[in-house]
RNA sequence: GGAGGCGUCGCAUAGUGGACUAGUGCGGUCGUCUUGAAAACGACUACCGAGGAAACUCGGUCGCAGGUUCGAAUCCUGCCGCCUCCGCCA
């Protein structure tokens, strides 16, 4: 595991770190993060100049001497091999860095609505939920989805499953024509690519299934493949930005959590998305998250659903991101706002953890990192299926998803 | 799943316990020569860490992690990956 932020920035900058962490929520012992890098660093020289002498004693042939250097640099090594370990133990718990213009906020009620893009669509009956809609329409069938994987596992059948392969292309072809690449990524990854993207595989608090004896687990996002596609590479200056359209499933434990906001399609175990993921050049960062945000809205602007922007403010962030905006779709069933994509900037973060870097010249510098979800199936079609419903239970096809699905309405059958 | 082989600097290859401070070729960069170019010749040509203002010094890295040894690219163990053959199979 590397270092999360560069200790030497740390050191120059401590009362920045720490405040900046407190921006997000994180309580970080720099004090002692300093004094266990000092001592690291102390023990790193005592080894080196031991192991020095041993070279020295084994030219010389001096087998008593090089017996003696040996114990010794067991101990020595030993004790750095600690100090090494509580080091990474604690810098990995530094959050990357908010930006400087990141809305300040202790969490996510102090989120902040920067666009709404269309109106709260009103209806002249009662609208009906997606859940309602789809076991009607028999496009969406969570009794036996639960029966053979349990709950939180849906079928989707006949219209459904040609919407989502309709959404998929869609969503592909649209980011192609943005210059991303379509990349088909696996749907299981070993552990240190989960660490690497800043995500807990394990623990209590774990979203990620893992594979019973073995390394691997489902992926909950294809950011973690495709920050994985380019892990210990460096890049050349001259293929950056990199410009990736992920497509894979999706796998999430979603241990905890109930209630409405849950029903149906909107927390569920596995769904299909299509991930952006873009490598860059560090002063290209900014601009590359406005691009994402853009080509987030501007999908939805071309399905007509009615969405808005939100900003992060810093205590919601995570540990990843420097900047993060969410989009938000208008879900008459419940009659409120629910996300549906999600854009970061994690700048360096990423690429420090999985040593990812392109030459610039003579030196090579850490690329920076970004996500952005183009469209998770499953929230897509409930933002469809709601808002796209007709009284008599029929939905119409969003005209920029026909020539996809090759049909302009689902029949009622109700 | 079974058997065997392999993993060395950007690429190709040498190296099988101490002179490896990892050699050579190709490629690349710079220079000399040239009106210009080619050729030829010469130099340079990996990464990480610590110290230092710097020049530089020291240490580590031969797929990864351990081990044996005064000393490991070289020997041993595990893991990862690649290749060949067999079996099985969309």
């Amino acid at each position: 595991m590397r270092v999360v932020l560069d200790i030497k920035f740390i050191r120059q900058n401590p009362k920045l770190v720490e405040e900046k962490a407190k921006q997000k929520g994180y309580d970080v012992d720099i004090d002692k993060l300093l004094k266990v890098d000092e001592d690291r660093r102390k023990l790193i020289e005592e080894v080196d100049k031991v192991r020095s002498e041993r070279k020295k004693a084994a030219e010389a042939r001096d087998e008593k001497k090089g017996q003696q250097l040996k114990k010794e640099l067991k101990e020595k090594e030993n004790l750095l091999e600690k100090a090494h370990e509580e080091f990474y133990l604690l810098i990995r718990e530094i959050p990357n860095l908010a930006a400087d213009d990141a809305l300040i906020g202790k969490d996510e009620s102090e989120n902040k609505v920067v666009k709404q893009v269309g109106q709260a669509k009103k209806f002249d009956f009662h609208p009906r939920d997606h859940l309602q809609l789809g076991t009607a329409l028999d496009i969406l069938d969570f009794e036996n989805g639960a029966k053979v994987a349990g709950s939180g596992f849906y079928y989707l059948k006949n219209e459904g499953a040609r919407l989502e392969l309709a959404l998929v292309n869609y969503g592909i072809d649209f980011l192609i024509k943005k210059g991303f690449a379509p990349v088909i990524t696996p749907d299981l990854a070993r552990a240190k690519f989960y660490e690497g993207t800043g995500y807990l595989p394990r623990g209590p608090e774990a979203q990620t299934y893992m594979i019973a004896d073995s390394d691997l687990g489902l992926i909950a996002t294809a950011e973690v493949t495709l920050a994985g596609l380019h892990t210990e590479e460096t890049l050349s200056e001259k293929d950056l930005p990199r410009k990736y359209a992920g497509y894979s499933h999706c796998f999430r434990k979603e241990s905890g959590s109930y209630g409405k906001y849950s029903k149906g399609l909107y927390r569920v175990h596995q769904f299909t998305k299509v991930e952006m993921y873009i490598y860059c050049q560090p002063d290209d960062s900014n601009k590359m998250h406005q691009e994402l945000l853009e080509t987030e809205k501007e999908f939805f602007s071309s399905l007509e659903i009615p969405y808005r922007v939100v900003e992060m403010c810093t205590g919601d962030l995570g540990s990843q991101a420097s900047k993060k905006f969410d989009l938000e779709a208008w879900m008459p069933g419940r009659g409120d706002w629910g996300e549906i994509t999600s854009t970061s900037n994690t700048t360096d973060y990423q690429a420090r953890r999985l040593n990812i870097r392109y030459k610039k010249g003579n030196s090579t510098e850490y690329v920076h990192t970004l996500n952005g979800t183009l469209m998770a199936t499953s929230r897509t079609l409930i933002a469809i299926l709601e808002n796209y419903q007709a009284k008599d239970g029929s939905i119409l096809i969003p005209k920029a998803l026909q020539k996809y699905t090759g049909f302009a309405k689902i029949p009622s059958k109700i």
